[in-house]
RNA sequence: GCCCGAGUGGUGGAAUUGGUAGACACGCAGGACUUAAAAUCCUGUGACCAUUGCGGUCGUGCGGGUUCAAGUCCCGCCUCGGGUACCA
């Protein structure tokens, strides 16, 4: 055999690990450089095709820093905790711990085989107590400051303290669940519990009652991020409201600075799009509509306070406190069988039923403070409580909701801007509400004439003016709900002493996950750790009960990898300052709105804190694309057990069936493998075409039910990891979703044979010549360095591939072996195809690995060419093609041109108009 | 609905700033070597017309436009993928 990937696969992987290869430390006399993968979950279904991708990108930019002379940062672990392996403990019995350890060993298996520079001695897991001390530490970190507004960043709570104990709340800037007003007497007569209560107002880590996603069929609360449609993105499973105490993190305090992060990071625009769309900026006004008859004022907060002369009715969220103190005595009734029935609605129900319409009226009405006017107040579920001050100036005639509301329930519609280009109509002949983007005030007193911006402008300095309201930004994003009812989990570091939270002592870190009999919630519908044994402090108080979410311990992961082993701290100062930030985050898109934005959050926080030196910790980051399954059918004859062929099925009545993507090749079903593949199949017969079975086939997700998924542990033993990590790339574009299909990975295995045998003779040897490159040799190889330098820079993995098949092809062409050339080749193959060049190098006479091999330089004098074939058109259609000397002028090129046999045709009879001639590049000729 | 992204041969894809559309592979067809197979190598391969040779016409989702020249830029649509959604 020539090229035996087996066996150089395996020497060379343990040649690395016996060598520590791929060991780091922190040098300050080398520039550092941080390439991160996303934390994988160890899924007990292990590795599949499509997650390596990411990890096959990070490592060849990681092994090309290397060459390039970087100190290359590269670590792996383990996001550990999760609700699989809890489930199965459920389910089984078997702790979540043996679940998940055994999950790890089989993700390193397959790691291991694909031969990743991973340095392990860094990896870190999750569940690890070693590890979670420090997200616990975070934890009381955040509980012990709160977010100042005027400092814009996050204060010791003992400063607040100490401006209530002096002046109270009197300026008091500081990010709060509600704004609170007492003076430093008032606050020094509170009890001890009074105050607890109080500061939660205002920590980054609070406990409070609050609208929760519950997930009755997990038995926990959900973060926003992990509700999609109305469902538990994990399991699928029915999700309603209902209000709980719950731990929170006030990531809402830092909306502003986690949009503004934005502008200084590389990321996909698409990806910053969906962060901006999530933290949904809003910039308005918030104003205040009294209450006729009442001393009760309605907070609303709008973005169009100049549309205020056409608010007809004004609504209020059913969840809103506002709504028994404006609803009247003989609307009482109806208000509250309202609230009954939508209460009983769930999420779900909500979201998929947005068109109907309902709500009740309160019997109260509001004093429009610019016209005086009276407007009646509504209550509806299509205002939710969550957002701006849960309730609304309705402005039918350019809002569709208000305008289906009005409609439904008969309420007056005015007219306010008239669109450009538009007259004034009777809004009783509107079919919907007007757009109000742009165009001219109407009916609106004062801004009547003004055009939108100006109108906006105006009635902002008005409210103000008069006291009336102020201009406010509102963020759509939510403090994250952090507690979840579930056993596999970071335990809080929290005892409870009359009711109130208190954080452990630091010295008592890490609060370690207790054991219980079962890993359900107890009878008494607590979470499972209310079943631990002795789960109270040492004084006797008890624990908390909850444990943290999955986004807990992947927050600071990556500054962890920084200095794993560190007993005082999370992250050591002389590591964080080396290795500051990750240059380059490879990971899947689907974490935009979870961990994306609750690890800038906490790192962001960690920076208030001077524990860390990078404001933002990930500075380029890159989404690889979903590698899709490719599905293969065969087409059962209907009743009968006999197949048919793709091309033949058209004259049956077939059911296609999903076949196992393993058992067919290049659409070709192996027969005798179906046969033995499941005992129904056992006597099939097969109706063939051409003395073959055709598979038809589809893309779909890859999935154990469909038949198609495709192990990387079986692209090895077939191919070797080379082949695998070269095929992955080669495939597509690392950013775009592409279907598995084994079909093309002949391709790139022939191309490492071949590039073997450029190296050796027929019988294998290793076959070196000493002489002098040729021209065109140099040629060869200068191009593909210049080629696949840059195009790793781009991240344009798949292009450097077939660079390098065809400087092998070319090479293999010119017959040659000097190591002048190949030398230089070997290097460039190391980041994609390591083991393979390892072994290459060696032969080629090394002693040491070609990781550290220098990375060769592109040279422009290798690369200029003698004579340039122009591409000649005549009115931009290439006609023929013309070898000119690379150095013609214009005019003589021209001319060479115009004499040419070939262009004859083309001028005869025609006059020219115009030569367009760019040197080197092409020559237009345009005649009529 | 709104916001992104993408549509190129039978398939995956290439064309970096407007300059030879289809690189590089897969597949397919034919051939060489071989008793045979595997492996390897060679030739052809966008469609249509012509095929005795040359050759010609069309062609990057659709319809327009700018330009000597458009896959690439502009305008209007269509389809697919992703995000988000009573967010005032």
């Amino acid at each position: 055999m020539e090229y035996n990937f087996k066996e150089l696969e395996e020497k060379w992987q343990s040649y690395w690990r016996d060598n520590n290869i791929n060991k780091v430390t922190v040098d300050p006399s080398r520039p550092k450089f941080y390439v991160l993968d996303m934390f994988p979950y160890p899924s007990g279904a292990g590795l599949h095709v499509g997650h390596p991708l990411g990890y096959i990108a990070s490592d060849i930019y990681s092994r090309f820093k290397r060459l390039n002379g970087f100190n290359v940062l590269h670590p792996m672990g383990y996001d550990a905790y999760g609700l699989p392996a809890e489930q199965y403990a459920i389910q089984t019995g078997q702790h979540p711990a043996i679940t998940t350890d055994k999950n790890v060993k089989r993700y390193r298996e397959q790691l291991d085989k694909i031969g990743f520079s991973y340095d392990w001695d860094r990896e870190v897991k999750t569940c690890d107590p070693h590890y979670y001390k420090w997200t616990q530490w975070a934890f009381i970190q955040m509980f012990n400051h709160y977010y100042c507004n005027d400092e814009k960043q996050a204060r010791p709570i003992e400063e607040l303290v100490k401006t209530f104990e002096t002046v109270g709340t009197e300026g008091v800037n500081a990010s709060c669940t509600e704004p609170l007003s007492f003076t430093a007497e008032e606050w020094k007569a509170k009890s001890e519990k009074e105050q607890q209560a109080i500061l939660l107002n205002y920590r980054l880590a609070y406990l409070a009652d609050t609208m929760v996603n519950w997930c009755p069929a997990l038995g926990t609360v959900l973060a926003n991020d992990e509700v999609k449609d109305g469902v538990s993105e994990r399991g699928g499973h029915p999700v309603e409201q209902k209000l709980m105490r719950q731990w929170l993190l006030r990531v809402s305090a830092y909306s502003e600075r986690l949009l503004e992060g934005m502008n200084k990071i590389d990321w996909t625009d698409s990806l910053k799009e969906i962060q901006r769309n999530w933290i949904g900026r809003s910039e308005g006004a918030e104003m205040i509509f009294k209450v006729k008859d009442s001393d009760v004022e309605m907070k609303i907060f709008t973005t169009r306070a100049d549309t205020v002369f056409g608010v007809t009715f004004m609504v209020l969220a059913p969840e809103s406190e506002l709504v028994d103190q404006i609803t009247t005595a003989d609307q009482k009734e109806a208000v509250e069988n309202y609230l009954e029935e939508t209460k009983k609605r769930t999420e779900r129900e909500r979201l998929s039923d947005v068109k109907r319409v309902s709500g009740v009226f309160s019997g109260g009405y509001a004093i429009n403070p610019l016209t005086n006017q009276e407007i009646p107040v509504w209550i509806s579920d299509y205002v939710l409580a969550g957002y701006g001050t849960g309730a609304i100036m309705a402005v039918p005639a350019h809002d569709t909701r208000d305008f289906a509301f009005a409609r439904h329930f008969n309420l007056p519609i005015t007219q306010v801007v008239i669109p450009e280009g538009e007259e004034a109509t009777d809004t009783a002949t509107w079919d919907d509400s007007k757009d109000s983007k742009a165009g001219t005030m109407v009916n609106s007193g004062l801004l009547d004439g003004l055009s939108v911006p100006d109108a906006i402008a105006k009635t902002k300095e008005y409210i103000k003016g008069k006291g009336i309201g102020a201009v406010k930004v509102n963020y759509r994003l939510r403090d994250a709900i952090f507690s979840r009812q579930r056993y596999w989990g970071e335990p809080f570091p929290v005892y409870y002493k009359d009711d109130m939270p208190y954080m452990l002592d630091e010295s008592k870190l890490p609060l370690e996950l207790p054991e219980v009999d079962k890993y359900l919630p107890t009878e008494s519908g607590e979470p499972p750790l209310g079943r631990a044994k002795d789960w109270k402090t040492e004084e006797g108080y008890s624990l908390e009960l909850n444990t943290m979410p999955g986004f807990a311990g992947s927050s600071a992961y990556y500054l962890r990898y920084m200095d794993p082993q560190n007993k005082e701290a999370l992250v050591g100062k002389e590591s964080n300052e080396y290795w500051q930030d990750v240059d380059l985050y490879i990971g899947g898109t689907e974490h935009a709105t979870g961990h994306l934005i609750y690890s800038r959050f906490w790192n962001k926080f960690l920076y208030d804190l001077g524990v860390v030196v990078k404001d933002e910790p990930f500075r380029k980051l890159i989404n690889q694309g979903m590698i899709q399954g490719r599905s293969n059918f065969v087409y059962r004859i209907n009743g009968t057990n006999q197949y048919v062929s793709l091309n033949l099925k058209k004259d049956y009545d077939v059911t296609p069936l999903h076949v196992d993507v393993n058992i067919v090749r290049n659409d070709i079903l192996d027969i005798e493998a179906f046969r033995n593949w499941m005992p129904e199949y056992n006597d099939a017969e097969f109706i063939l075409e051409d003395g073959k079975y055709i598979c038809g086939w589809a893309v779909e997700k890859m999935s154990k039910s469909k038949y198609n998924v495709v192990n990387p542990d079986d692209i090895v033993s077939n191919f070797g990891a080379d082949t695998l990590r070269l095929y992955e790339m080669f495939l597509g574009p690392l950013e775009q979703s592409k279907p598995w299909d084994t079909n093309g990975i002949d391709g790139v295995h022939k191309f490492l044979r071949k590039a073997w045998r450029l190296f050796h003779d027929r019988e294998n040897n290793i076959n070196i010549s000493e002489d002098k490159a040729t021209p065109e040799e140099l040629k060869a190889l200068h191009t593909a360095i210049k080629k696949i330098t840059e195009n790793i820079e781009r991240f344009s993995f798949n292009t450097c591939v077939s660079a390098f098949m065809i400087c092998v092809n070319e090479l293999t062409d010119l017959k040659c072996n000097k190591r002048e050339i190949l030398e230089a080749l070997v290097t460039l193959l190391a980041p994609f195809a390591p083991h393979i060049a390892e072994e290459l190098w060696h032969q080629l006479g090394h002693t040491t690995t070609v990781c550290d091999a220098p990375w060769p330089k592109w040279e422009a004098a290798c690369l200029v060419e003698s004579t340039i074939t122009y591409p000649v058109s005549f009115n931009g259609k290439m006609r023929f093609k013309l070898d000119l000397p690379a150095d013609m002028n214009k005019a003589d090129i021209e001319k060479a041109v115009m004499e040419n046999e070939a262009s004859q045709k083309w001028l005869e009879g025609k006059t020219v108009k115009k030569v367009i001639i760019v040197p080197k590049k092409i020559i237009n000729i345009v005649v009529g």
